[in-house]
DNA sequence: CTGAAAGCGCTTACAG
DNA sequence: CTGAAAGCGCTTACAG
């Protein structure tokens, strides 16, 4: 650590400038202004051309607001809750006195006092697909609505390493717990970082042994009932696009629609799998349209299903008359391709809320009871084989 | 304020149990056991039906794992940081304790000490809407690189009283800056709140007078490139599908389009306004594709112009035969509708990246040059009116 | 309505 | 390597 000295030209008094403060500002100026190269310690000469201005030393506090609005220290504070009546007159000087300054409350300093978490945090995997934009943003929307700010952190599953210390950023707040968008995503090793904060979740598959509150977005069944729907259309088999596999485990969506032929003793052919992309969708698409032998594609998203579409119609083939497609989410779009996409609604709107909301009830149950709007949707893309 | 007199059981010294958290706890304790009455002052028998469970009066604080483990404060700080060597044997027991404990540090506290201000503020509208999910993706993931967690607020610029508490919740937390992804849809009164909050912000339009740190997406270029290619087409005139007006004032997407009618001299005829939603914009193309005047149609983005297409095919019309259609974004599926969208690639990625590296810059430019990949893309749904 | 003092949970020099 | 003390910026009883 250098030793700092430096001459106060401040007309902000003594008191309020510490050592630290000053160190650390003197620090990031010298970094930005001169070279990268440490400081030989009590090099004044170096501090000479540092160009020090005092209002970038140290962001204001309520100290100096009440010095230059000439009231005390709880007086300011009173003004800034406004829990306990002030006189309108002192409140006006404060008010002056903040603008002047440019004052603003210390988050951190506020929380540690009152006591009071006011992040939800809220652990996702890629924001950019739809099931999770939705809760995202539903989330979002109820959490304000109680007063909390939402916070987000992206993991990467395949990312370990890059995932704790994502939770570890997360975990240095106020936070009052979590929600977690894809149990199934969340790695074992991460549960231990959160210790005993408090969670929820939104469950995607059928699993009946989880303790900690959540809600179910099932996307087993949807994935089932959509293969099925193909099957009961007399269709011999139904081929998958699917979504990444994640450390070897293929995704619910494939689980259940492997279970499905399974059931209803269909042949099982080989899965084309994604990265989620539309160009993978695509490609996999392209190898469809081009087999005789493919009569009926499910798609694990939507937006797969349309690239899939897309690339049935390249091949000169028609949708549903020569291949039937479907997909899953019924997503705003699903209604509007033309041929209209059959699919599975899944009500995330309804599962970002009900999993906020089982995250903030002290006295949660394990799980909610609601309404989720879900169901299979038919559209036009689906139909009898030829 | 009720006054309780409790009398300790706890395993735990009587140092670290502030009256305060014991009131506040107990007073949670009895609304969720008891009933919603508020309680008479001094009342001890209500009390002492109070099921008294010290774990839960106060989560547990460094000094706690100190004494459990037998060590000094500094010590487990220092165990917790990792900046200061300490013995292995120590730093085992440290651990031990705070497993046993169900420890997590404060982050507030954390934040308040070491002056750090861990959290950059997003403010966002529709957090759905594919731009700004972009940018808030990218944003996040480069954040995270920079140690800094994301907090969204998505505000509703029609309700400005909403928007004010949504700020306050934002401000009341330590906010190192704000990303503002529409600077134009940020009300003017909102700006007094962020006081001297460091802010960079992306710039929709080609406004030169912003004196904030910005980026830009040129929308105004986007939407007027769009509309002269349709004119150049031989299109006498074209169509408009509108996003929402905001207080009064057209988007900017559609005063482009309209400036570019203008500079053609070529008719403008009435905008069709959607809310984004894509049930209004099929409305709104089943009113145009019935019109025998329209040949060619501008949506103010992809998904509209998708929804659009579709009443087009309902009405028995074809794309871009009888009508050219084109979009604003180039979002993932303009590529593989049926028809391929014309539209105009926004570099939303780039934005939200260079938007945040400006805000953690501290002698940040005012503008951020780079290479954002944008431009006109022609694909199938544009051609000459016949 | 206002001020002096204590305390929130943690980290950081300082002194061993 | 470890402990006692000060301090981060704020709010909240407490005492006028």
């Amino acid at each position: 650590m250098i030793n700092v000295f430096i001459q106060l030209v401040s007309p902000l008094d003594e008191h309020t400038l510490t050592r630290r403060n000053m160190e650390a500002d003197v620090m990031r100026m010298l970094k930005a202004s001169q070279s990268d190269k440490p400081l030989a310690e009590g090099s004044a000469d170096a501090l000479s051309r540092v160009p020090l201005s005092v209002e970038r030393l140290r962001p204001p506090t309520i100290a100096d607001v009440a010095r230059i609005a000439g009231v005390s220290l709880p007086t300011v504070s009173r003004v800034l809750t406004g829990n306990i009546p002030v006189r309108e007159v002192t409140k006006e000087r404060v008010r002056a006195a903040m603008k002047e300054l440019g004052y603003r409350p210390n988050g951190a300093a506020r929380a540690l006092v009152q006591g009071r978490q006011p992040i939800v945090g809220v652990i996702t995997r890629d924001t950019t697909l739809y099931g999770y934009t939705r809760m995202l943003a539903n989330i979002e929307s109820r959490a304000r609505q109680a007063g909390y700010l939402v916070a987000i952190v992206a993991l990467d599953p395949a990312d370990l390493q890059n995932s704790i210390s994502a939770l570890d950023v997360l975990l240095g707040q106020p936070i009052v717990g979590v929600v977690v968008l894809d149990y199934t995503a969340y790695d074992t090793r991460l549960k231990d970082s959160l210790g005993n904060l408090p969670i929820s979740t939104v469950i995607h598959g059928d699993q009946t042994d989880i303790d900690v509150p959540h809600v179910r977005v099932d996307d087993r069944k949807a994935a089932y009932e959509v293969t099925n729907h193909l099957l009961s259309l007399g269709h011999r088999t139904v081929h998958h696009v699917a979504a990444p596999a994640r450390g070897g485990e293929p995704q619910i969506r494939e689980a259940a629609w492997r279970q499905a032929l399974l059931d209803a003793g269909a042949r099982i052919p080989e899965v084309h799998r994604t990265d989620w992309s539309i160009a993978a969708a695509h490609k996999a698409g392209a190898a469809l349209a081009s087999d005789p032998e493919v009569t009926a594609v499910f798609c694990a998203n939507d937006e797969l299903a349309f690239a899939v579409m897309r690339s049935i119609h390249e091949a000169g083939k028609r949708v549903p008359q020569d291949i039937s497609v479907a997909g899953l989410d019924d997503q705003p779009l699903a209604g509007v391709w033309v041929p209209a996409l059959t699919t599975y609604r899944l009500d995330f709107d309804w599962a970002g809320v009900a999993a906020l909301e089982l995250l903030m009830d002290l006295d949660a149950p394990l799980t909610r009871s609601g309404e989720p709007l879900s169901g299979l949707i038919i559209r036009e893309s689906t139909a009898p084989p030829r």
